[in-house]
DNA sequence: CATCACAGTATCCTTTTCGACACTATGTGC
DNA sequence: GCACATAGTGTCGAAAAGGATACTGTGATG
């Protein structure tokens, strides 16, 4: 939600709250994984690891990540253009928590049916 | 987002993002996280551990927490309702995902404006 | 000459989310 | 008799998120 730097903290979970925060929008996650598992990688080479993702979901989270200092975005200026994007110091950071998800979703949703439905 | 069960899966990240869709709702891993560290809490306990929730979106929350597994209603037939929430089985094994997410925040956010603003 | 891929923009529109506010029923305290 | 607390529900409406589609400019390819 946090268009820019937003949002006086609710401050009663507050740092569980505000980092989620950081990682809301529907793809962000699945990006920072993505770069995580996949190191660097090019606009529309997310785009192909992500097909339910439109450009311009794509570009705005990518913007958001990188406003939010947790991937680089490299442009050369080739002509058919190039930009590449990578995690950051900040963002690799991340990795424990969404790896602590992943393997949350791995082990629990597959039973997902079982339990909930 | 998913209100029932949600989805045929973007499976592309899919994990990451099946485990966020779960906790995602500005308001479920506040709540959760209270639950977590609070153990069982009233209704009221809650909104005032989180003052800035509605009393409808923790309804909706909690609702949704419950149906998802990850919470426990118990409602006493007293007279001045009783009803007391506390984390299923389930909800506890989110342990370490609060936990990856609230340490990154302690972490992260303090300096936040440095790195991002 | 027409088309493709690249990395986006721009515009429009629908869906979802969320907050504000009012309302419920009942037993107790004043 | 009145308000209070409990744990909600219901309705309304604004705002945000997200999807669909069309468009840009350039160089290489056919």
């Amino acid at each position: 939600m946090p268009r820019k730097v937003a949002k006086p903290p609710t401050c009663a979970g507050c740092s569980v709250e505000a980092t989620l925060n950081l990682i809301d929008g529907k793809w962000k996650i699945v990006v920072l994984y993505k770069l995580l598992v996949g190191g660097t990688l090019r606009f529309n080479e997310i785009r192909r690891l992500i097909p339910a993702v439109t450009q311009r979901m794509l570009t705005n989270q990518l913007r958001e990540l990188e406003a939010d200092g947790l991937v680089i975005r490299k442009v050369y200026p080739v002509v058919p253009p190039r930009v590449e994007y990578s995690l950051s110091e900040r963002g690799r950071s991340l990795e424990p928590v969404i790896m602590a998800l992943k393997s949350w979703g791995d082990m629990n949703l597959s039973s997902e049916r079982a339990q909930a439905a």
